[in-house]
DNA sequence: GACCTGCTGCGGCGTG
């Protein structure tokens, strides 16, 4: 058998010698393997820097060279969701295309207009694009896809754990699905992805029609040591002399990760901003160069770019508080440490954060996790008595040490995304018939899971006199409405995703990022942002604009968020942890203290009968033990028959009424599967950007199909009451 | 109880 390197074109092969590379590495090879010898679709999954994208490249480049198309388009078409990783892409791609002689045209927002009319002109060589902007091709130039895609022979989806199940995730396979029908052929599809929980899933995610072609080439993985240690704190009193919880994890930042480059992840940006602030302070005290930045999505442009390249150069070392920001994406390099504070949301995301530290050879990866609980008092909530949030962060290390992390969750119906497809699908081709549409989304598109009597009440709200988003003509062809050619014309259209309103911060003429403007501002008031001290000067309220000047204190503010969404394993877990008497070797003095006094409190909340744990006279709460899909559907089930709810991991506490009926009462009707109105309290169900066009029977089944389980209710009921 | 991501076409003006 020939080895991977004879497959692949001469160009190639001169340009992988001149890398100095002593062999490819062993995905690569297998990669080659896959994609020289038969016309399987793959998946490629390995850690940021593990070699995917030369992976997919190499041998696709090497076709296209070897067997040119004869048709007119780009050859390679390459859809990342990130305008960073586009850029870096390009640069390294422009390399090796040099040697055979295609053009590589990055595509995205801020790419000149000239370099797209020239790339528009003549369409060849490797298309890199986000898909924002290949919805707005499909939208501008619906014509011309056949022109500009006829020689596509494979698309390369980056960053697919990203996109998985997400509203742009739907968008992207909307889009080739859409693609593929324009031409009237598959285009062989390749995924690279970091590791991914269910490697089934991600093939049917990839190719729903026909996963059994879908190969994979997963890295063995790093074998780089974990070091690995979980500090607890106790959120001390105001009158206490000792440092707070803040003050001592800073304190154990600056003496630990001083000297080097790492990344600390904080949850939220207002941590991210409190901690920022405390460090910066603590260098200026010791008269130190500053080496700990912020980093988040509400900073500046140059501010982020600076924290960046600090971190990539490896000259001076850098410390990042950040939030996920800089967690997937570009490559900064290797850092020595990962910290985490607080418990993370998801089992993945943990593992994709540490896979930033422990790259080079012989290093370990470390990961510090912070866990900071309250200070118990005679009448501290069962909440604090249990320390959530420390057997939170346990239950996350233990199964990230197992290898798990979440799969995708499937089965939501993404209405949302839907009418974005349908409008852009009108505009694409002028105009439509509802059978056609229907075939195009629904059929051969991502939207599988939406039946013709769903779609008919959907295309109906959006034809509405009020909402006129579309009409139907004579002829029955479905054609924009006023309000809808309005909405589409705009560049605003092509995100799927939700975008909250904001005032730019501004000091002495530079921009420092930007605020919710759900944040109470007025001048006067002291602010911290960006890591410093601020004074408000003036708010300018029409053109979103807060001016401040530097200022000697101040207090952070709110940029507010969703709640997350803990998969059910997770919460299986901390149940598992809180009904045992383990002891980890990771943890330290405090922690240990912490969870012994967590498994002591659940021991001590008496659930009899079953599950449930009476507090007083109408109070108890309900060990749920499952994720919160399903926690968040009992709640609203309990609500609707005039409960009071406050919602934890894996747990509910119920107050009664003298309205109420007994709670042993409620959850025996649920168990017998009694019809219940979910919706009775009209919980808010606008969470989607075109969510406010559909009716309140829409909205009802997308929440259901996506954040609620009404199925599982009778047999949650039936296991809380046993 | 949280985070992140993206964006066209054209008119107007200056310069070679």
């Amino acid at each position: 058998m020939s080895t991977a390197f004879d497959k692949l074109a001469r160009p190639i092969q001169k340009w992988i010698r001149e890398q100095d590379w002593r062999e490819l590495r062993d995905i690569q090879a297998r990669a080659t393997h896959v994609l020289m010898d038969s016309d399987a679709d793959l998946i490629v999954a390995a850690s940021t820097a593990g070699g995917k994208t030369e992976a997919a490249f190499l041998p696709l480049l090497s076709q296209v060279f070897n067997d040119p198309s004869e048709l007119s388009g780009f050859d390679i078409l390459y859809v990342a969701p990130l305008k960073a990783l586009i850029t870096d892409q390009a640069r390294r791609l422009d390399d090796v295309c040099r040697e055979t002689e295609l053009p590589v045209i990055p595509w995205h927002g801020d790419v000149p207009s000239s370099v797209k009319a020239r790339a528009l002109r003549h369409p060849r060589g490797v298309l890199l694009i986000t898909p924002e902007s290949l919805e707005a091709l499909f939208i501008r130039r619906g014509l011309e896809i056949p022109r500009l895609f006829g020689a596509t022979r494979a698309v390369i989806l980056d960053e697919l754990h990203s996109v998985l199940d997400s509203e742009r995730g739907i968008q992207m396979r909307s889009l080739l699905a859409r693609l593929e029908q324009s031409l009237n052929r598959p285009i062989r599809r390749v995924g690279l992805s970091a590791t991914l929980g269910d490697m089934e899933l991600a093939k049917a995610y990839l190719r729903p029609d026909n996963p059994e072609n879908v190969e994979t080439v997963i890295a063995t993985s790093g074998s780089a040591e974990l070091q690995l240690q979980l500090r607890g704190y106790v959120a001390g009193d105001k009158d206490d002399d000792a440092p707070s919880a803040t003050d001592a994890i800073s304190l154990h930042l600056f003496g630990h990760l001083r000297g080097s480059d790492n990344l600390v992840f904080a949850g939220a940006r207002q941590t991210v901003e409190i901690y920022s602030d405390r460090l910066r302070t603590l260098c200026e005290k010791e008269h130190l160069p500053q080496e700990f930045y912020p980093h988040h999505a509400s900073l500046s442009r140059d501010h982020r770019d600076f924290v960046e390249r600090r971190l990539k150069d490896g000259n001076a070392p850098t410390t990042a508080i950040c939030t996920s920001t800089l967690e997937l994406g570009i490559d900064i390099g290797d850092v020595t440490c990962v910290g985490q504070i607080g418990a993370p949301f998801s089992v993945a995301s943990l593992r994709q954060r540490l896979g930033r530290s422990g790259r080079r050879p012989g290093k370990p990866a470390i990961l510090r996790q912070y866990v900071v609980e309250a200070k118990l008092t005679p009448t501290s909530n069962f909440s604090d008595r249990l320390r959530l949030g420390l057997v939170r962060a346990t239950a996350m290390i233990e199964l990230l040490l197992e290898g798990w992390c979440e799969p995708p969750q499937r089965g939501a119906l993404h209405l949302s995304t839907l009418v974005h497809q349908i409008l852009s699908v009108i505009a694409e081709r002028g105009g439509v018939r509802a059978q056609q549409l229907y075939g195009m989304l629904c059929q051969k598109g991502p939207f599988r899971q939406v039946d013709t009597q769903l779609f008919l009440d959907v295309l109906r709200a959006l034809g509405q006199p009020e909402t006129a988003l579309i009409e139907q003509a004579d002829d029955g062809l479905l054609l924009l409405g006023a309000k809808g050619e309005r909405l589409v014309e705009h560049y605003s259209f092509y995100a799927v995703f939700q975008t909250p309103e904001e005032y730019r911060l501004i000091s002495g003429g530079k921009e420092l990022g930007t605020l919710p403007i759900d944040n109470l501002i007025t001048p006067g008031m002291l602010l911290i942002f960006s890591g410093r001290r601020w004074l408000i000067l003036e708010v300018l309220d029409r053109d979103r604009i807060i001016m401040v000047s530097p200022a000697k204190a101040g207090v952070p503010p709110l940029f507010g968020g969703d709640p997350g969404n803990i998969h059910d394993r997770v919460i299986e877990r901390m149940f598992d942890i809180l009904e045992s008497r383990h002891r980890p070797i990771y943890m330290d003095a405090t922690a240990l203290e912490l969870l012994e006094e967590a498994q002591c409190q659940y021991a001590h909340l008496c659930f009899d009968p079953g599950r449930i744990a009476h507090l007083g006279d109408k109070a108890a709460v309900l060990a749920t033990k499952t994720g919160s899909v399903r926690t968040t559907t009992l709640a609203l089930a309990l609500r609707a028959s005039g409960f009071t709810i406050q919602t934890h991991d894996g747990l509910l506490e119920v107050f009664g009424n003298d309205e109420t009926p007994p709670l042993i009462e409620a959850l025996s009707a649920m168990a017998s599967g009694k019809p219940l109105d979910l919706f009775g309290h009209s919980p808010n169900l606008l969470f989607e950007k075109f969510h406010p066009h559909l009716t309140e029977g829409l909205l009802q089944k997308d929440a259901l199909s996506a954040r609620l389980d009404p199925d599982g209710l009778a047999e949650l009921s039936r296991s809380i009451l046993r």
